[in-house]
RNA sequence: GGGCGCAUAGCUCAGCGGGAGAGCGACGGCCUUACAAGCCGUUGGUCACAGGUUCAAAUCCUGUUGCGCCCACCA
């Protein structure tokens, strides 16, 4: 049972993953006798690979469901992946126009053919990925948006929905995108404000009295005009209502009408031209005036015969341009104004999108919010960290109809027919043969598929057989947790919400927990263009300068002009982890990374060390071992016997470990539990523990077979222990070692089905962990004495004497005197009395909870440096005295603050004085040393 | 236009009523038989600014400034 001798995250992670999966750990049993506890995965795109967004939500959700399986729940995380309607269409459709086709040459079911043949061949990556990074999937679950199941459950949603009223078909003012060549939802645009210009037109009334000045933003709509309007009190404009307009260009009469809503006498010229069919706000209108309508851009965002005839065919920016130079030309510019505005663009193409009115469907929103404000208003579900409880309170409260068609091939093709001989729509849960209505045979189906993100809604109840009763249904559903980033909080979570209790009764999950967005080290988006990307794979595996590109990789090779090392999943986890502090971005740095696979390194070592000292080590049974964390049950205590003070201070600080880790997880402060974990291996285990028991560990006399036993024992199950607190975050290494760990023939075969430990009380040995405390404060003050005083570390302190009258204290120096004298390399220890310590000329003094430590220098230490060092500790003890008696003298600190705390303060200044007085006798004492050379 | 968040050590961030913490960096010293991917020590901060509440404020309240994000039919 060895180690290698170094750490080789690579090695480490080669063979666990198969061996989990062999055995078949990440099963969840839907018969199990044990509590359930749920996470269903944010499915990633099945044609996407994995970024550091994936890391970072594997990272977490693997974190709680390993926590949770070793904590004796049935746990279940439920992998899939999602159509990615739009993405993945557009990138077949990039491939067909690589061969010079397109889909409409195909046709849609050769289309749909390719898509799926792309689906199977790229559709794996994704879900490998996440494997290497330890994902515990139950992958026997996995599911895919357009499987057979769950294009059964849309179906069904979509038609009672329907069929209760709450989807419907209607014509809408609606955001098209003209580059993808479809509608999209108000989450698919995006808005960012750009600098842009408002043209004042002229437009003549036909009465040839004179004119009126609209304001536009979009010159070229004015094709499409078929009114002005202005508000009936606007003095400027009173007289004009009623009046006809001759539209320049156009050469077509429309009325000025009068207009309470649209018209803003304080905005632009107040006179605002109407275009029904361009303009949301003009939708409104003409449907309140009865205008009519002309579509004049198409939907290729070209101008169309309905314009004159030099403008048609022209894109509708170089016709803004035309229209206001054949303005000009006609002196009807009156002015040009900068104004910044926000053009909505389409999130996946980019293109600016183009407001029409089209007849599209939609899912009312303001029904199925209700019940989901209710379900986070009382606390069902609770919104982790809280602040975005607003955000989604906001959207809710605010709901409007969503647009669920899109004009693609790839997804779920709407279940409505059209009749050709009335005008009845069939929505059917199986695929009618002739119409409803009038029973024709002339039906055809819509050609719309749904949006992506309708499916996803049902993600967590489809996924596990609804709408079938399933025994899975019933177990899992539902869940515990959702954890995802608050990106998709109203695109996915509130969806899942309303989704979830409407077809479920029963909210979705009960805790949703949203974790920062992950950037780069200054903060931006990870992005191609930005040359800032840091893939997962490189940091788990290495890459060589070869295998990053240059465009997408620029930051990185600046950084590491070689190529990166191996990291490891484990380090890139832990890293992750530690950065996951709530509601903050999180700016990845490399060298964080290299710096955690350190401390992995460090743990690998500190096993090293164990293993090299637990030769011939027979592990006790698990059952009276390493088995007390499967129990609450007292009866079965850990008691190695002889323990040293060293033994049970680790102990103790493990079980106040295991206490803190509990909480944190508990509340899912995951950077506490990597920074608990992080102090405990390398501050108490590393620093200090392996370095106090190694003499005891050397020791193979009889007389010190029993105190080496017992530092055998405590440092195994201290490693042992501490391995199982960090298996959830760094599952590899952590295998890795606890196999090569001796262990008896009833344990169980894998960490990963190993109890999760829980606090126990006869590990909490506080007065052994307040000696061994004390001694390790006696230890870092002689150390730091003799590294500021430039005393060599290979020199040898002769005599060090301890001044205290507290009877505990002397007995654990004098108990303790080996380890002080090995850690702070020093010989004789004497314990004195005040009145002899006065005797001692030209010692360096510190103070450790009110005992004295007195060094005599006998051209050991630098007196120069022993005298800078006493003064600079004299100030800073009479810093402390000022600070402590202004509070003290304070009548009002005094009266009102709470006993402890004044005791508290009376109790520091006592010491505070104590240890002045101490230094300064030192200090007068240091001087007639020097004085007398 | 509305809403939310953030300003703490050179850097990245914890802390969120009782005297400022970590990691990295910097500086000094060590190849001490687990680890130089290491060990020992040191340095480093008007906790953005201005008021207020309190015996006590980095922490609670108000305002200011600077960044960031979300929502909004934005002539």
């Amino acid at each position: 049972m060895k180690i290698d001798q170094t750490y080789n995250p690579t090695e480490v992670e080669a063979q666990w993953y198969d061996f989990w999966l062999k055995n078949g750990y990440f099963r969840a049993d839907e018969t199990s006798e044990k509590e359930p506890y749920t996470i269903v995965i944010p499915p990633p795109n099945v044609t996407g690979s994995l970024h550091m967004g994936h890391a970072l939500f594997v990272t977490l959700q693997d974190l709680l469901i390993r926590w949770k399986r070793m904590d004796g729940f049935e746990a279940l995380w439920l992998p899939g992946t999602d159509h990615a309607g739009i993405a993945t269409q557009v990138m077949v459709e990039r491939e067909l126009a690589k061969e010079g086709t397109d889909r409409h040459e195909l046709g849609r079911e050769e289309f749909l053919k390719r898509v799926w043949a792309w689906k199977d061949e790229h559709g794996g990556t994704i879900i490998d990925q996440m494997k290497h990074m330890g994902a515990s999937c139950d992958w026997e679950r996995e599911r895919f948006t357009l499987d057979e199941g769950l294009s059964k459950a849309v179906r069904e949603a979509f038609v009672r929905l329907y069929e209760d009223g709450l989807i419907y078909r209607g014509e809408r003012m609606v955001d098209w995108d003209v580059i993808g060549q479809t509608v999209l939802s108000d989450l698919e645009v995006d808005r960012e404000e750009e600098m842009g210009k408002l043209w004042y037109l002229k437009y003549p009334l036909a009465d040839g009295s004179g004119h009126i000045v609209v304001g536009t933003t979009r010159p070229e709509t004015m094709f499409g005009d078929t009114a002005v309007a202005v508000h009936p009190d606007d003095p400027r404009y009173k007289d004009m209502i009623g009046k006809m307009i001759r539209l320049p260009l156009v050469d077509r009469e429309i009325p000025i009408i009068a207009d309470t809503v649209l018209p803003d006498p304080t905005k632009g010229s107040g006179a605002v031209k109407i275009t029904p069919s361009h303009d949301p706000n003009d939708f409104e209108c003409g449907i309140r005036h009865n205008l009519a309508r002309i579509q004049v851009i198409d939907f290729h965002a070209k101008i169309n015969e309905n314009a004159p005839a030099e403008f048609v065919g022209l894109d509708r920016f170089d016709a803004r341009k035309l229209v206001v130079q054949r303005f000009e030309e006609l002196g009807l510019l009156d002015r040009i104004e900068d104004k910044p505005f926000t053009p909505g663009r389409s999130q996946r193409t980019g293109a600016i999108v183009e407001p029409l009115p089209m007849l599209q469907w939609f899912v009312k929103g303001e029904p199925l919010a209700k019940p989901a404000i209710e379900a986070v208003e009382s606390g069902r579900t609770e919104i982790i960290p809280a602040v975005w409880k607003k955000t989604y309170d906001h959207f809710m409260y605010n709901i409007r109809d969503w647009c669920i068609s899109r004009q693609l091939w790839w997804g779920h093709q709407i279940p409505a027919w059209y009749c050709d001989d009335c005008d009845h729509i069939t929505v059917n849960r199986q695929d009618p043969t002739h119409c409803e209505g009038c029973k024709s045979a002339n039906i055809r189906r819509d050609e719309d598929v749904l949006d992506t993100w309708f499916s996803s809604a049902l993600w967590p109840f489809s996924t596990l057989g609804w709408p079938e009763k399933t025994v899975e249904l019933d177990k899992f559903y539902p869940t515990q947790v959702l954890e995802t980033g608050f990106d998709i909080l109203f695109f996915w979570v509130a969806r899942m919400m309303m989704m979830g209790t409407y077809f479920m009764d029963d909210v979705p999950f009960d805790k949703v927990f949203l974790h920062a967005m992950v950037r780069d080290a200054e903060g931006q988006k990870m992005s191609k263009t930005k040359g800032n990307v840091i893939d997962p794979l490189h940091m788990i595996y290495g890459a060589q300068s070869e295998d990053l590109d240059a465009e997408l990789h620029a930051e990185l090779l600046r950084q590491y002009p070689e190529g990166v090392d191996a990291q490891g999943a484990d380090a890139l986890r832990f890293t992750l982890a530690m950065y996951a502090a709530q509601g903050r971005d999180i700016k990845l740095e490399v060298k964080r990374i290299e710096g955690y696979r350190a401390f992995l390194n460090k743990l690998w070592n500190a096993a090293r060390f164990g293993l090299m000292n637990l030769e011939g080590f027979e592990a006790p049974s698990y059952k009276t071992f390493t088995d007390v964390w499967t129990t609450e049950d007292s009866s079965k205590p850990f008691v190695p016997a002889d323990l040293s003070i060293a033994d049970q201070w680790i102990l103790t600080r493990l079980n106040q470990t295991i206490t803190e880790i509990q909480t944190e997880l508990e509340e899912f402060r995951f950077n506490e539990v990597a920074q608990s974990l992080y102090r405990f291996v390398w501050n108490d285990l590393c620093d200090w523990y392996i370095e106090l028991i190694k003499p005891a560990l050397y020791d193979d006399t009889p007389e010190g077979a029993a105190t080496r036993k017992a530092a055998q024992s405590t440092l195994l199950f201290t490693l042992e222990s501490v391995l199982r607190l960090m298996h959830p975050i760094t599952p590899f290494i952590t295998e890795d070692i606890w196999q090569a760990l001796p262990r008896a023939e009833d344990a169980p075969k894998s960490i990963m089905i190993a109890a999760f430990p829980h606090a126990r009380p006869e590990l909490e040995m506080t007065a052994a962990h307040d000696q061994m405390a004390l001694l390790l404060d006696i230890i870092s003050s002689i150390r730091a004495i003799r590294g500021e005083t430039n005393v060599k570390p290979g020199v040898v302190i002769d005599e060090v004497f301890f001044v205290t009258e507290d009877v505990n204290k002397r007995a654990a120096i004098e108990s303790g005197a080996a380890y002080i004298q090995r850690q702070a390399k020093s010989s004789t220890l004497t314990i004195i009395s005040a009145a002899d310590a006065a005797k001692l000329e030209g010692v360096a003094t510190a103070m450790v909870q009110g005992i004295e430590i007195r060094i005599p220098l006998k051209g050991l230490i630098n007196i120069e440096e022993e005298l800078a060092r006493l003064n600079k500790e004299i100030s800073r003890v009479e810093a402390d005295i000022a600070f402590v008696s202004r509070k003290l003298s304070n009548e009002k600190f005094v009266a009102k603050a709470p006993e402890e705390i004044i005791a508290k303060e009376r109790a520091k200044i006592q010491a505070y004085e104590n240890e002045h007085n101490a230094l300064l006798a030192s200090l007068a004492e240091l001087k007639t040393l020097e004085a007398s050379g």
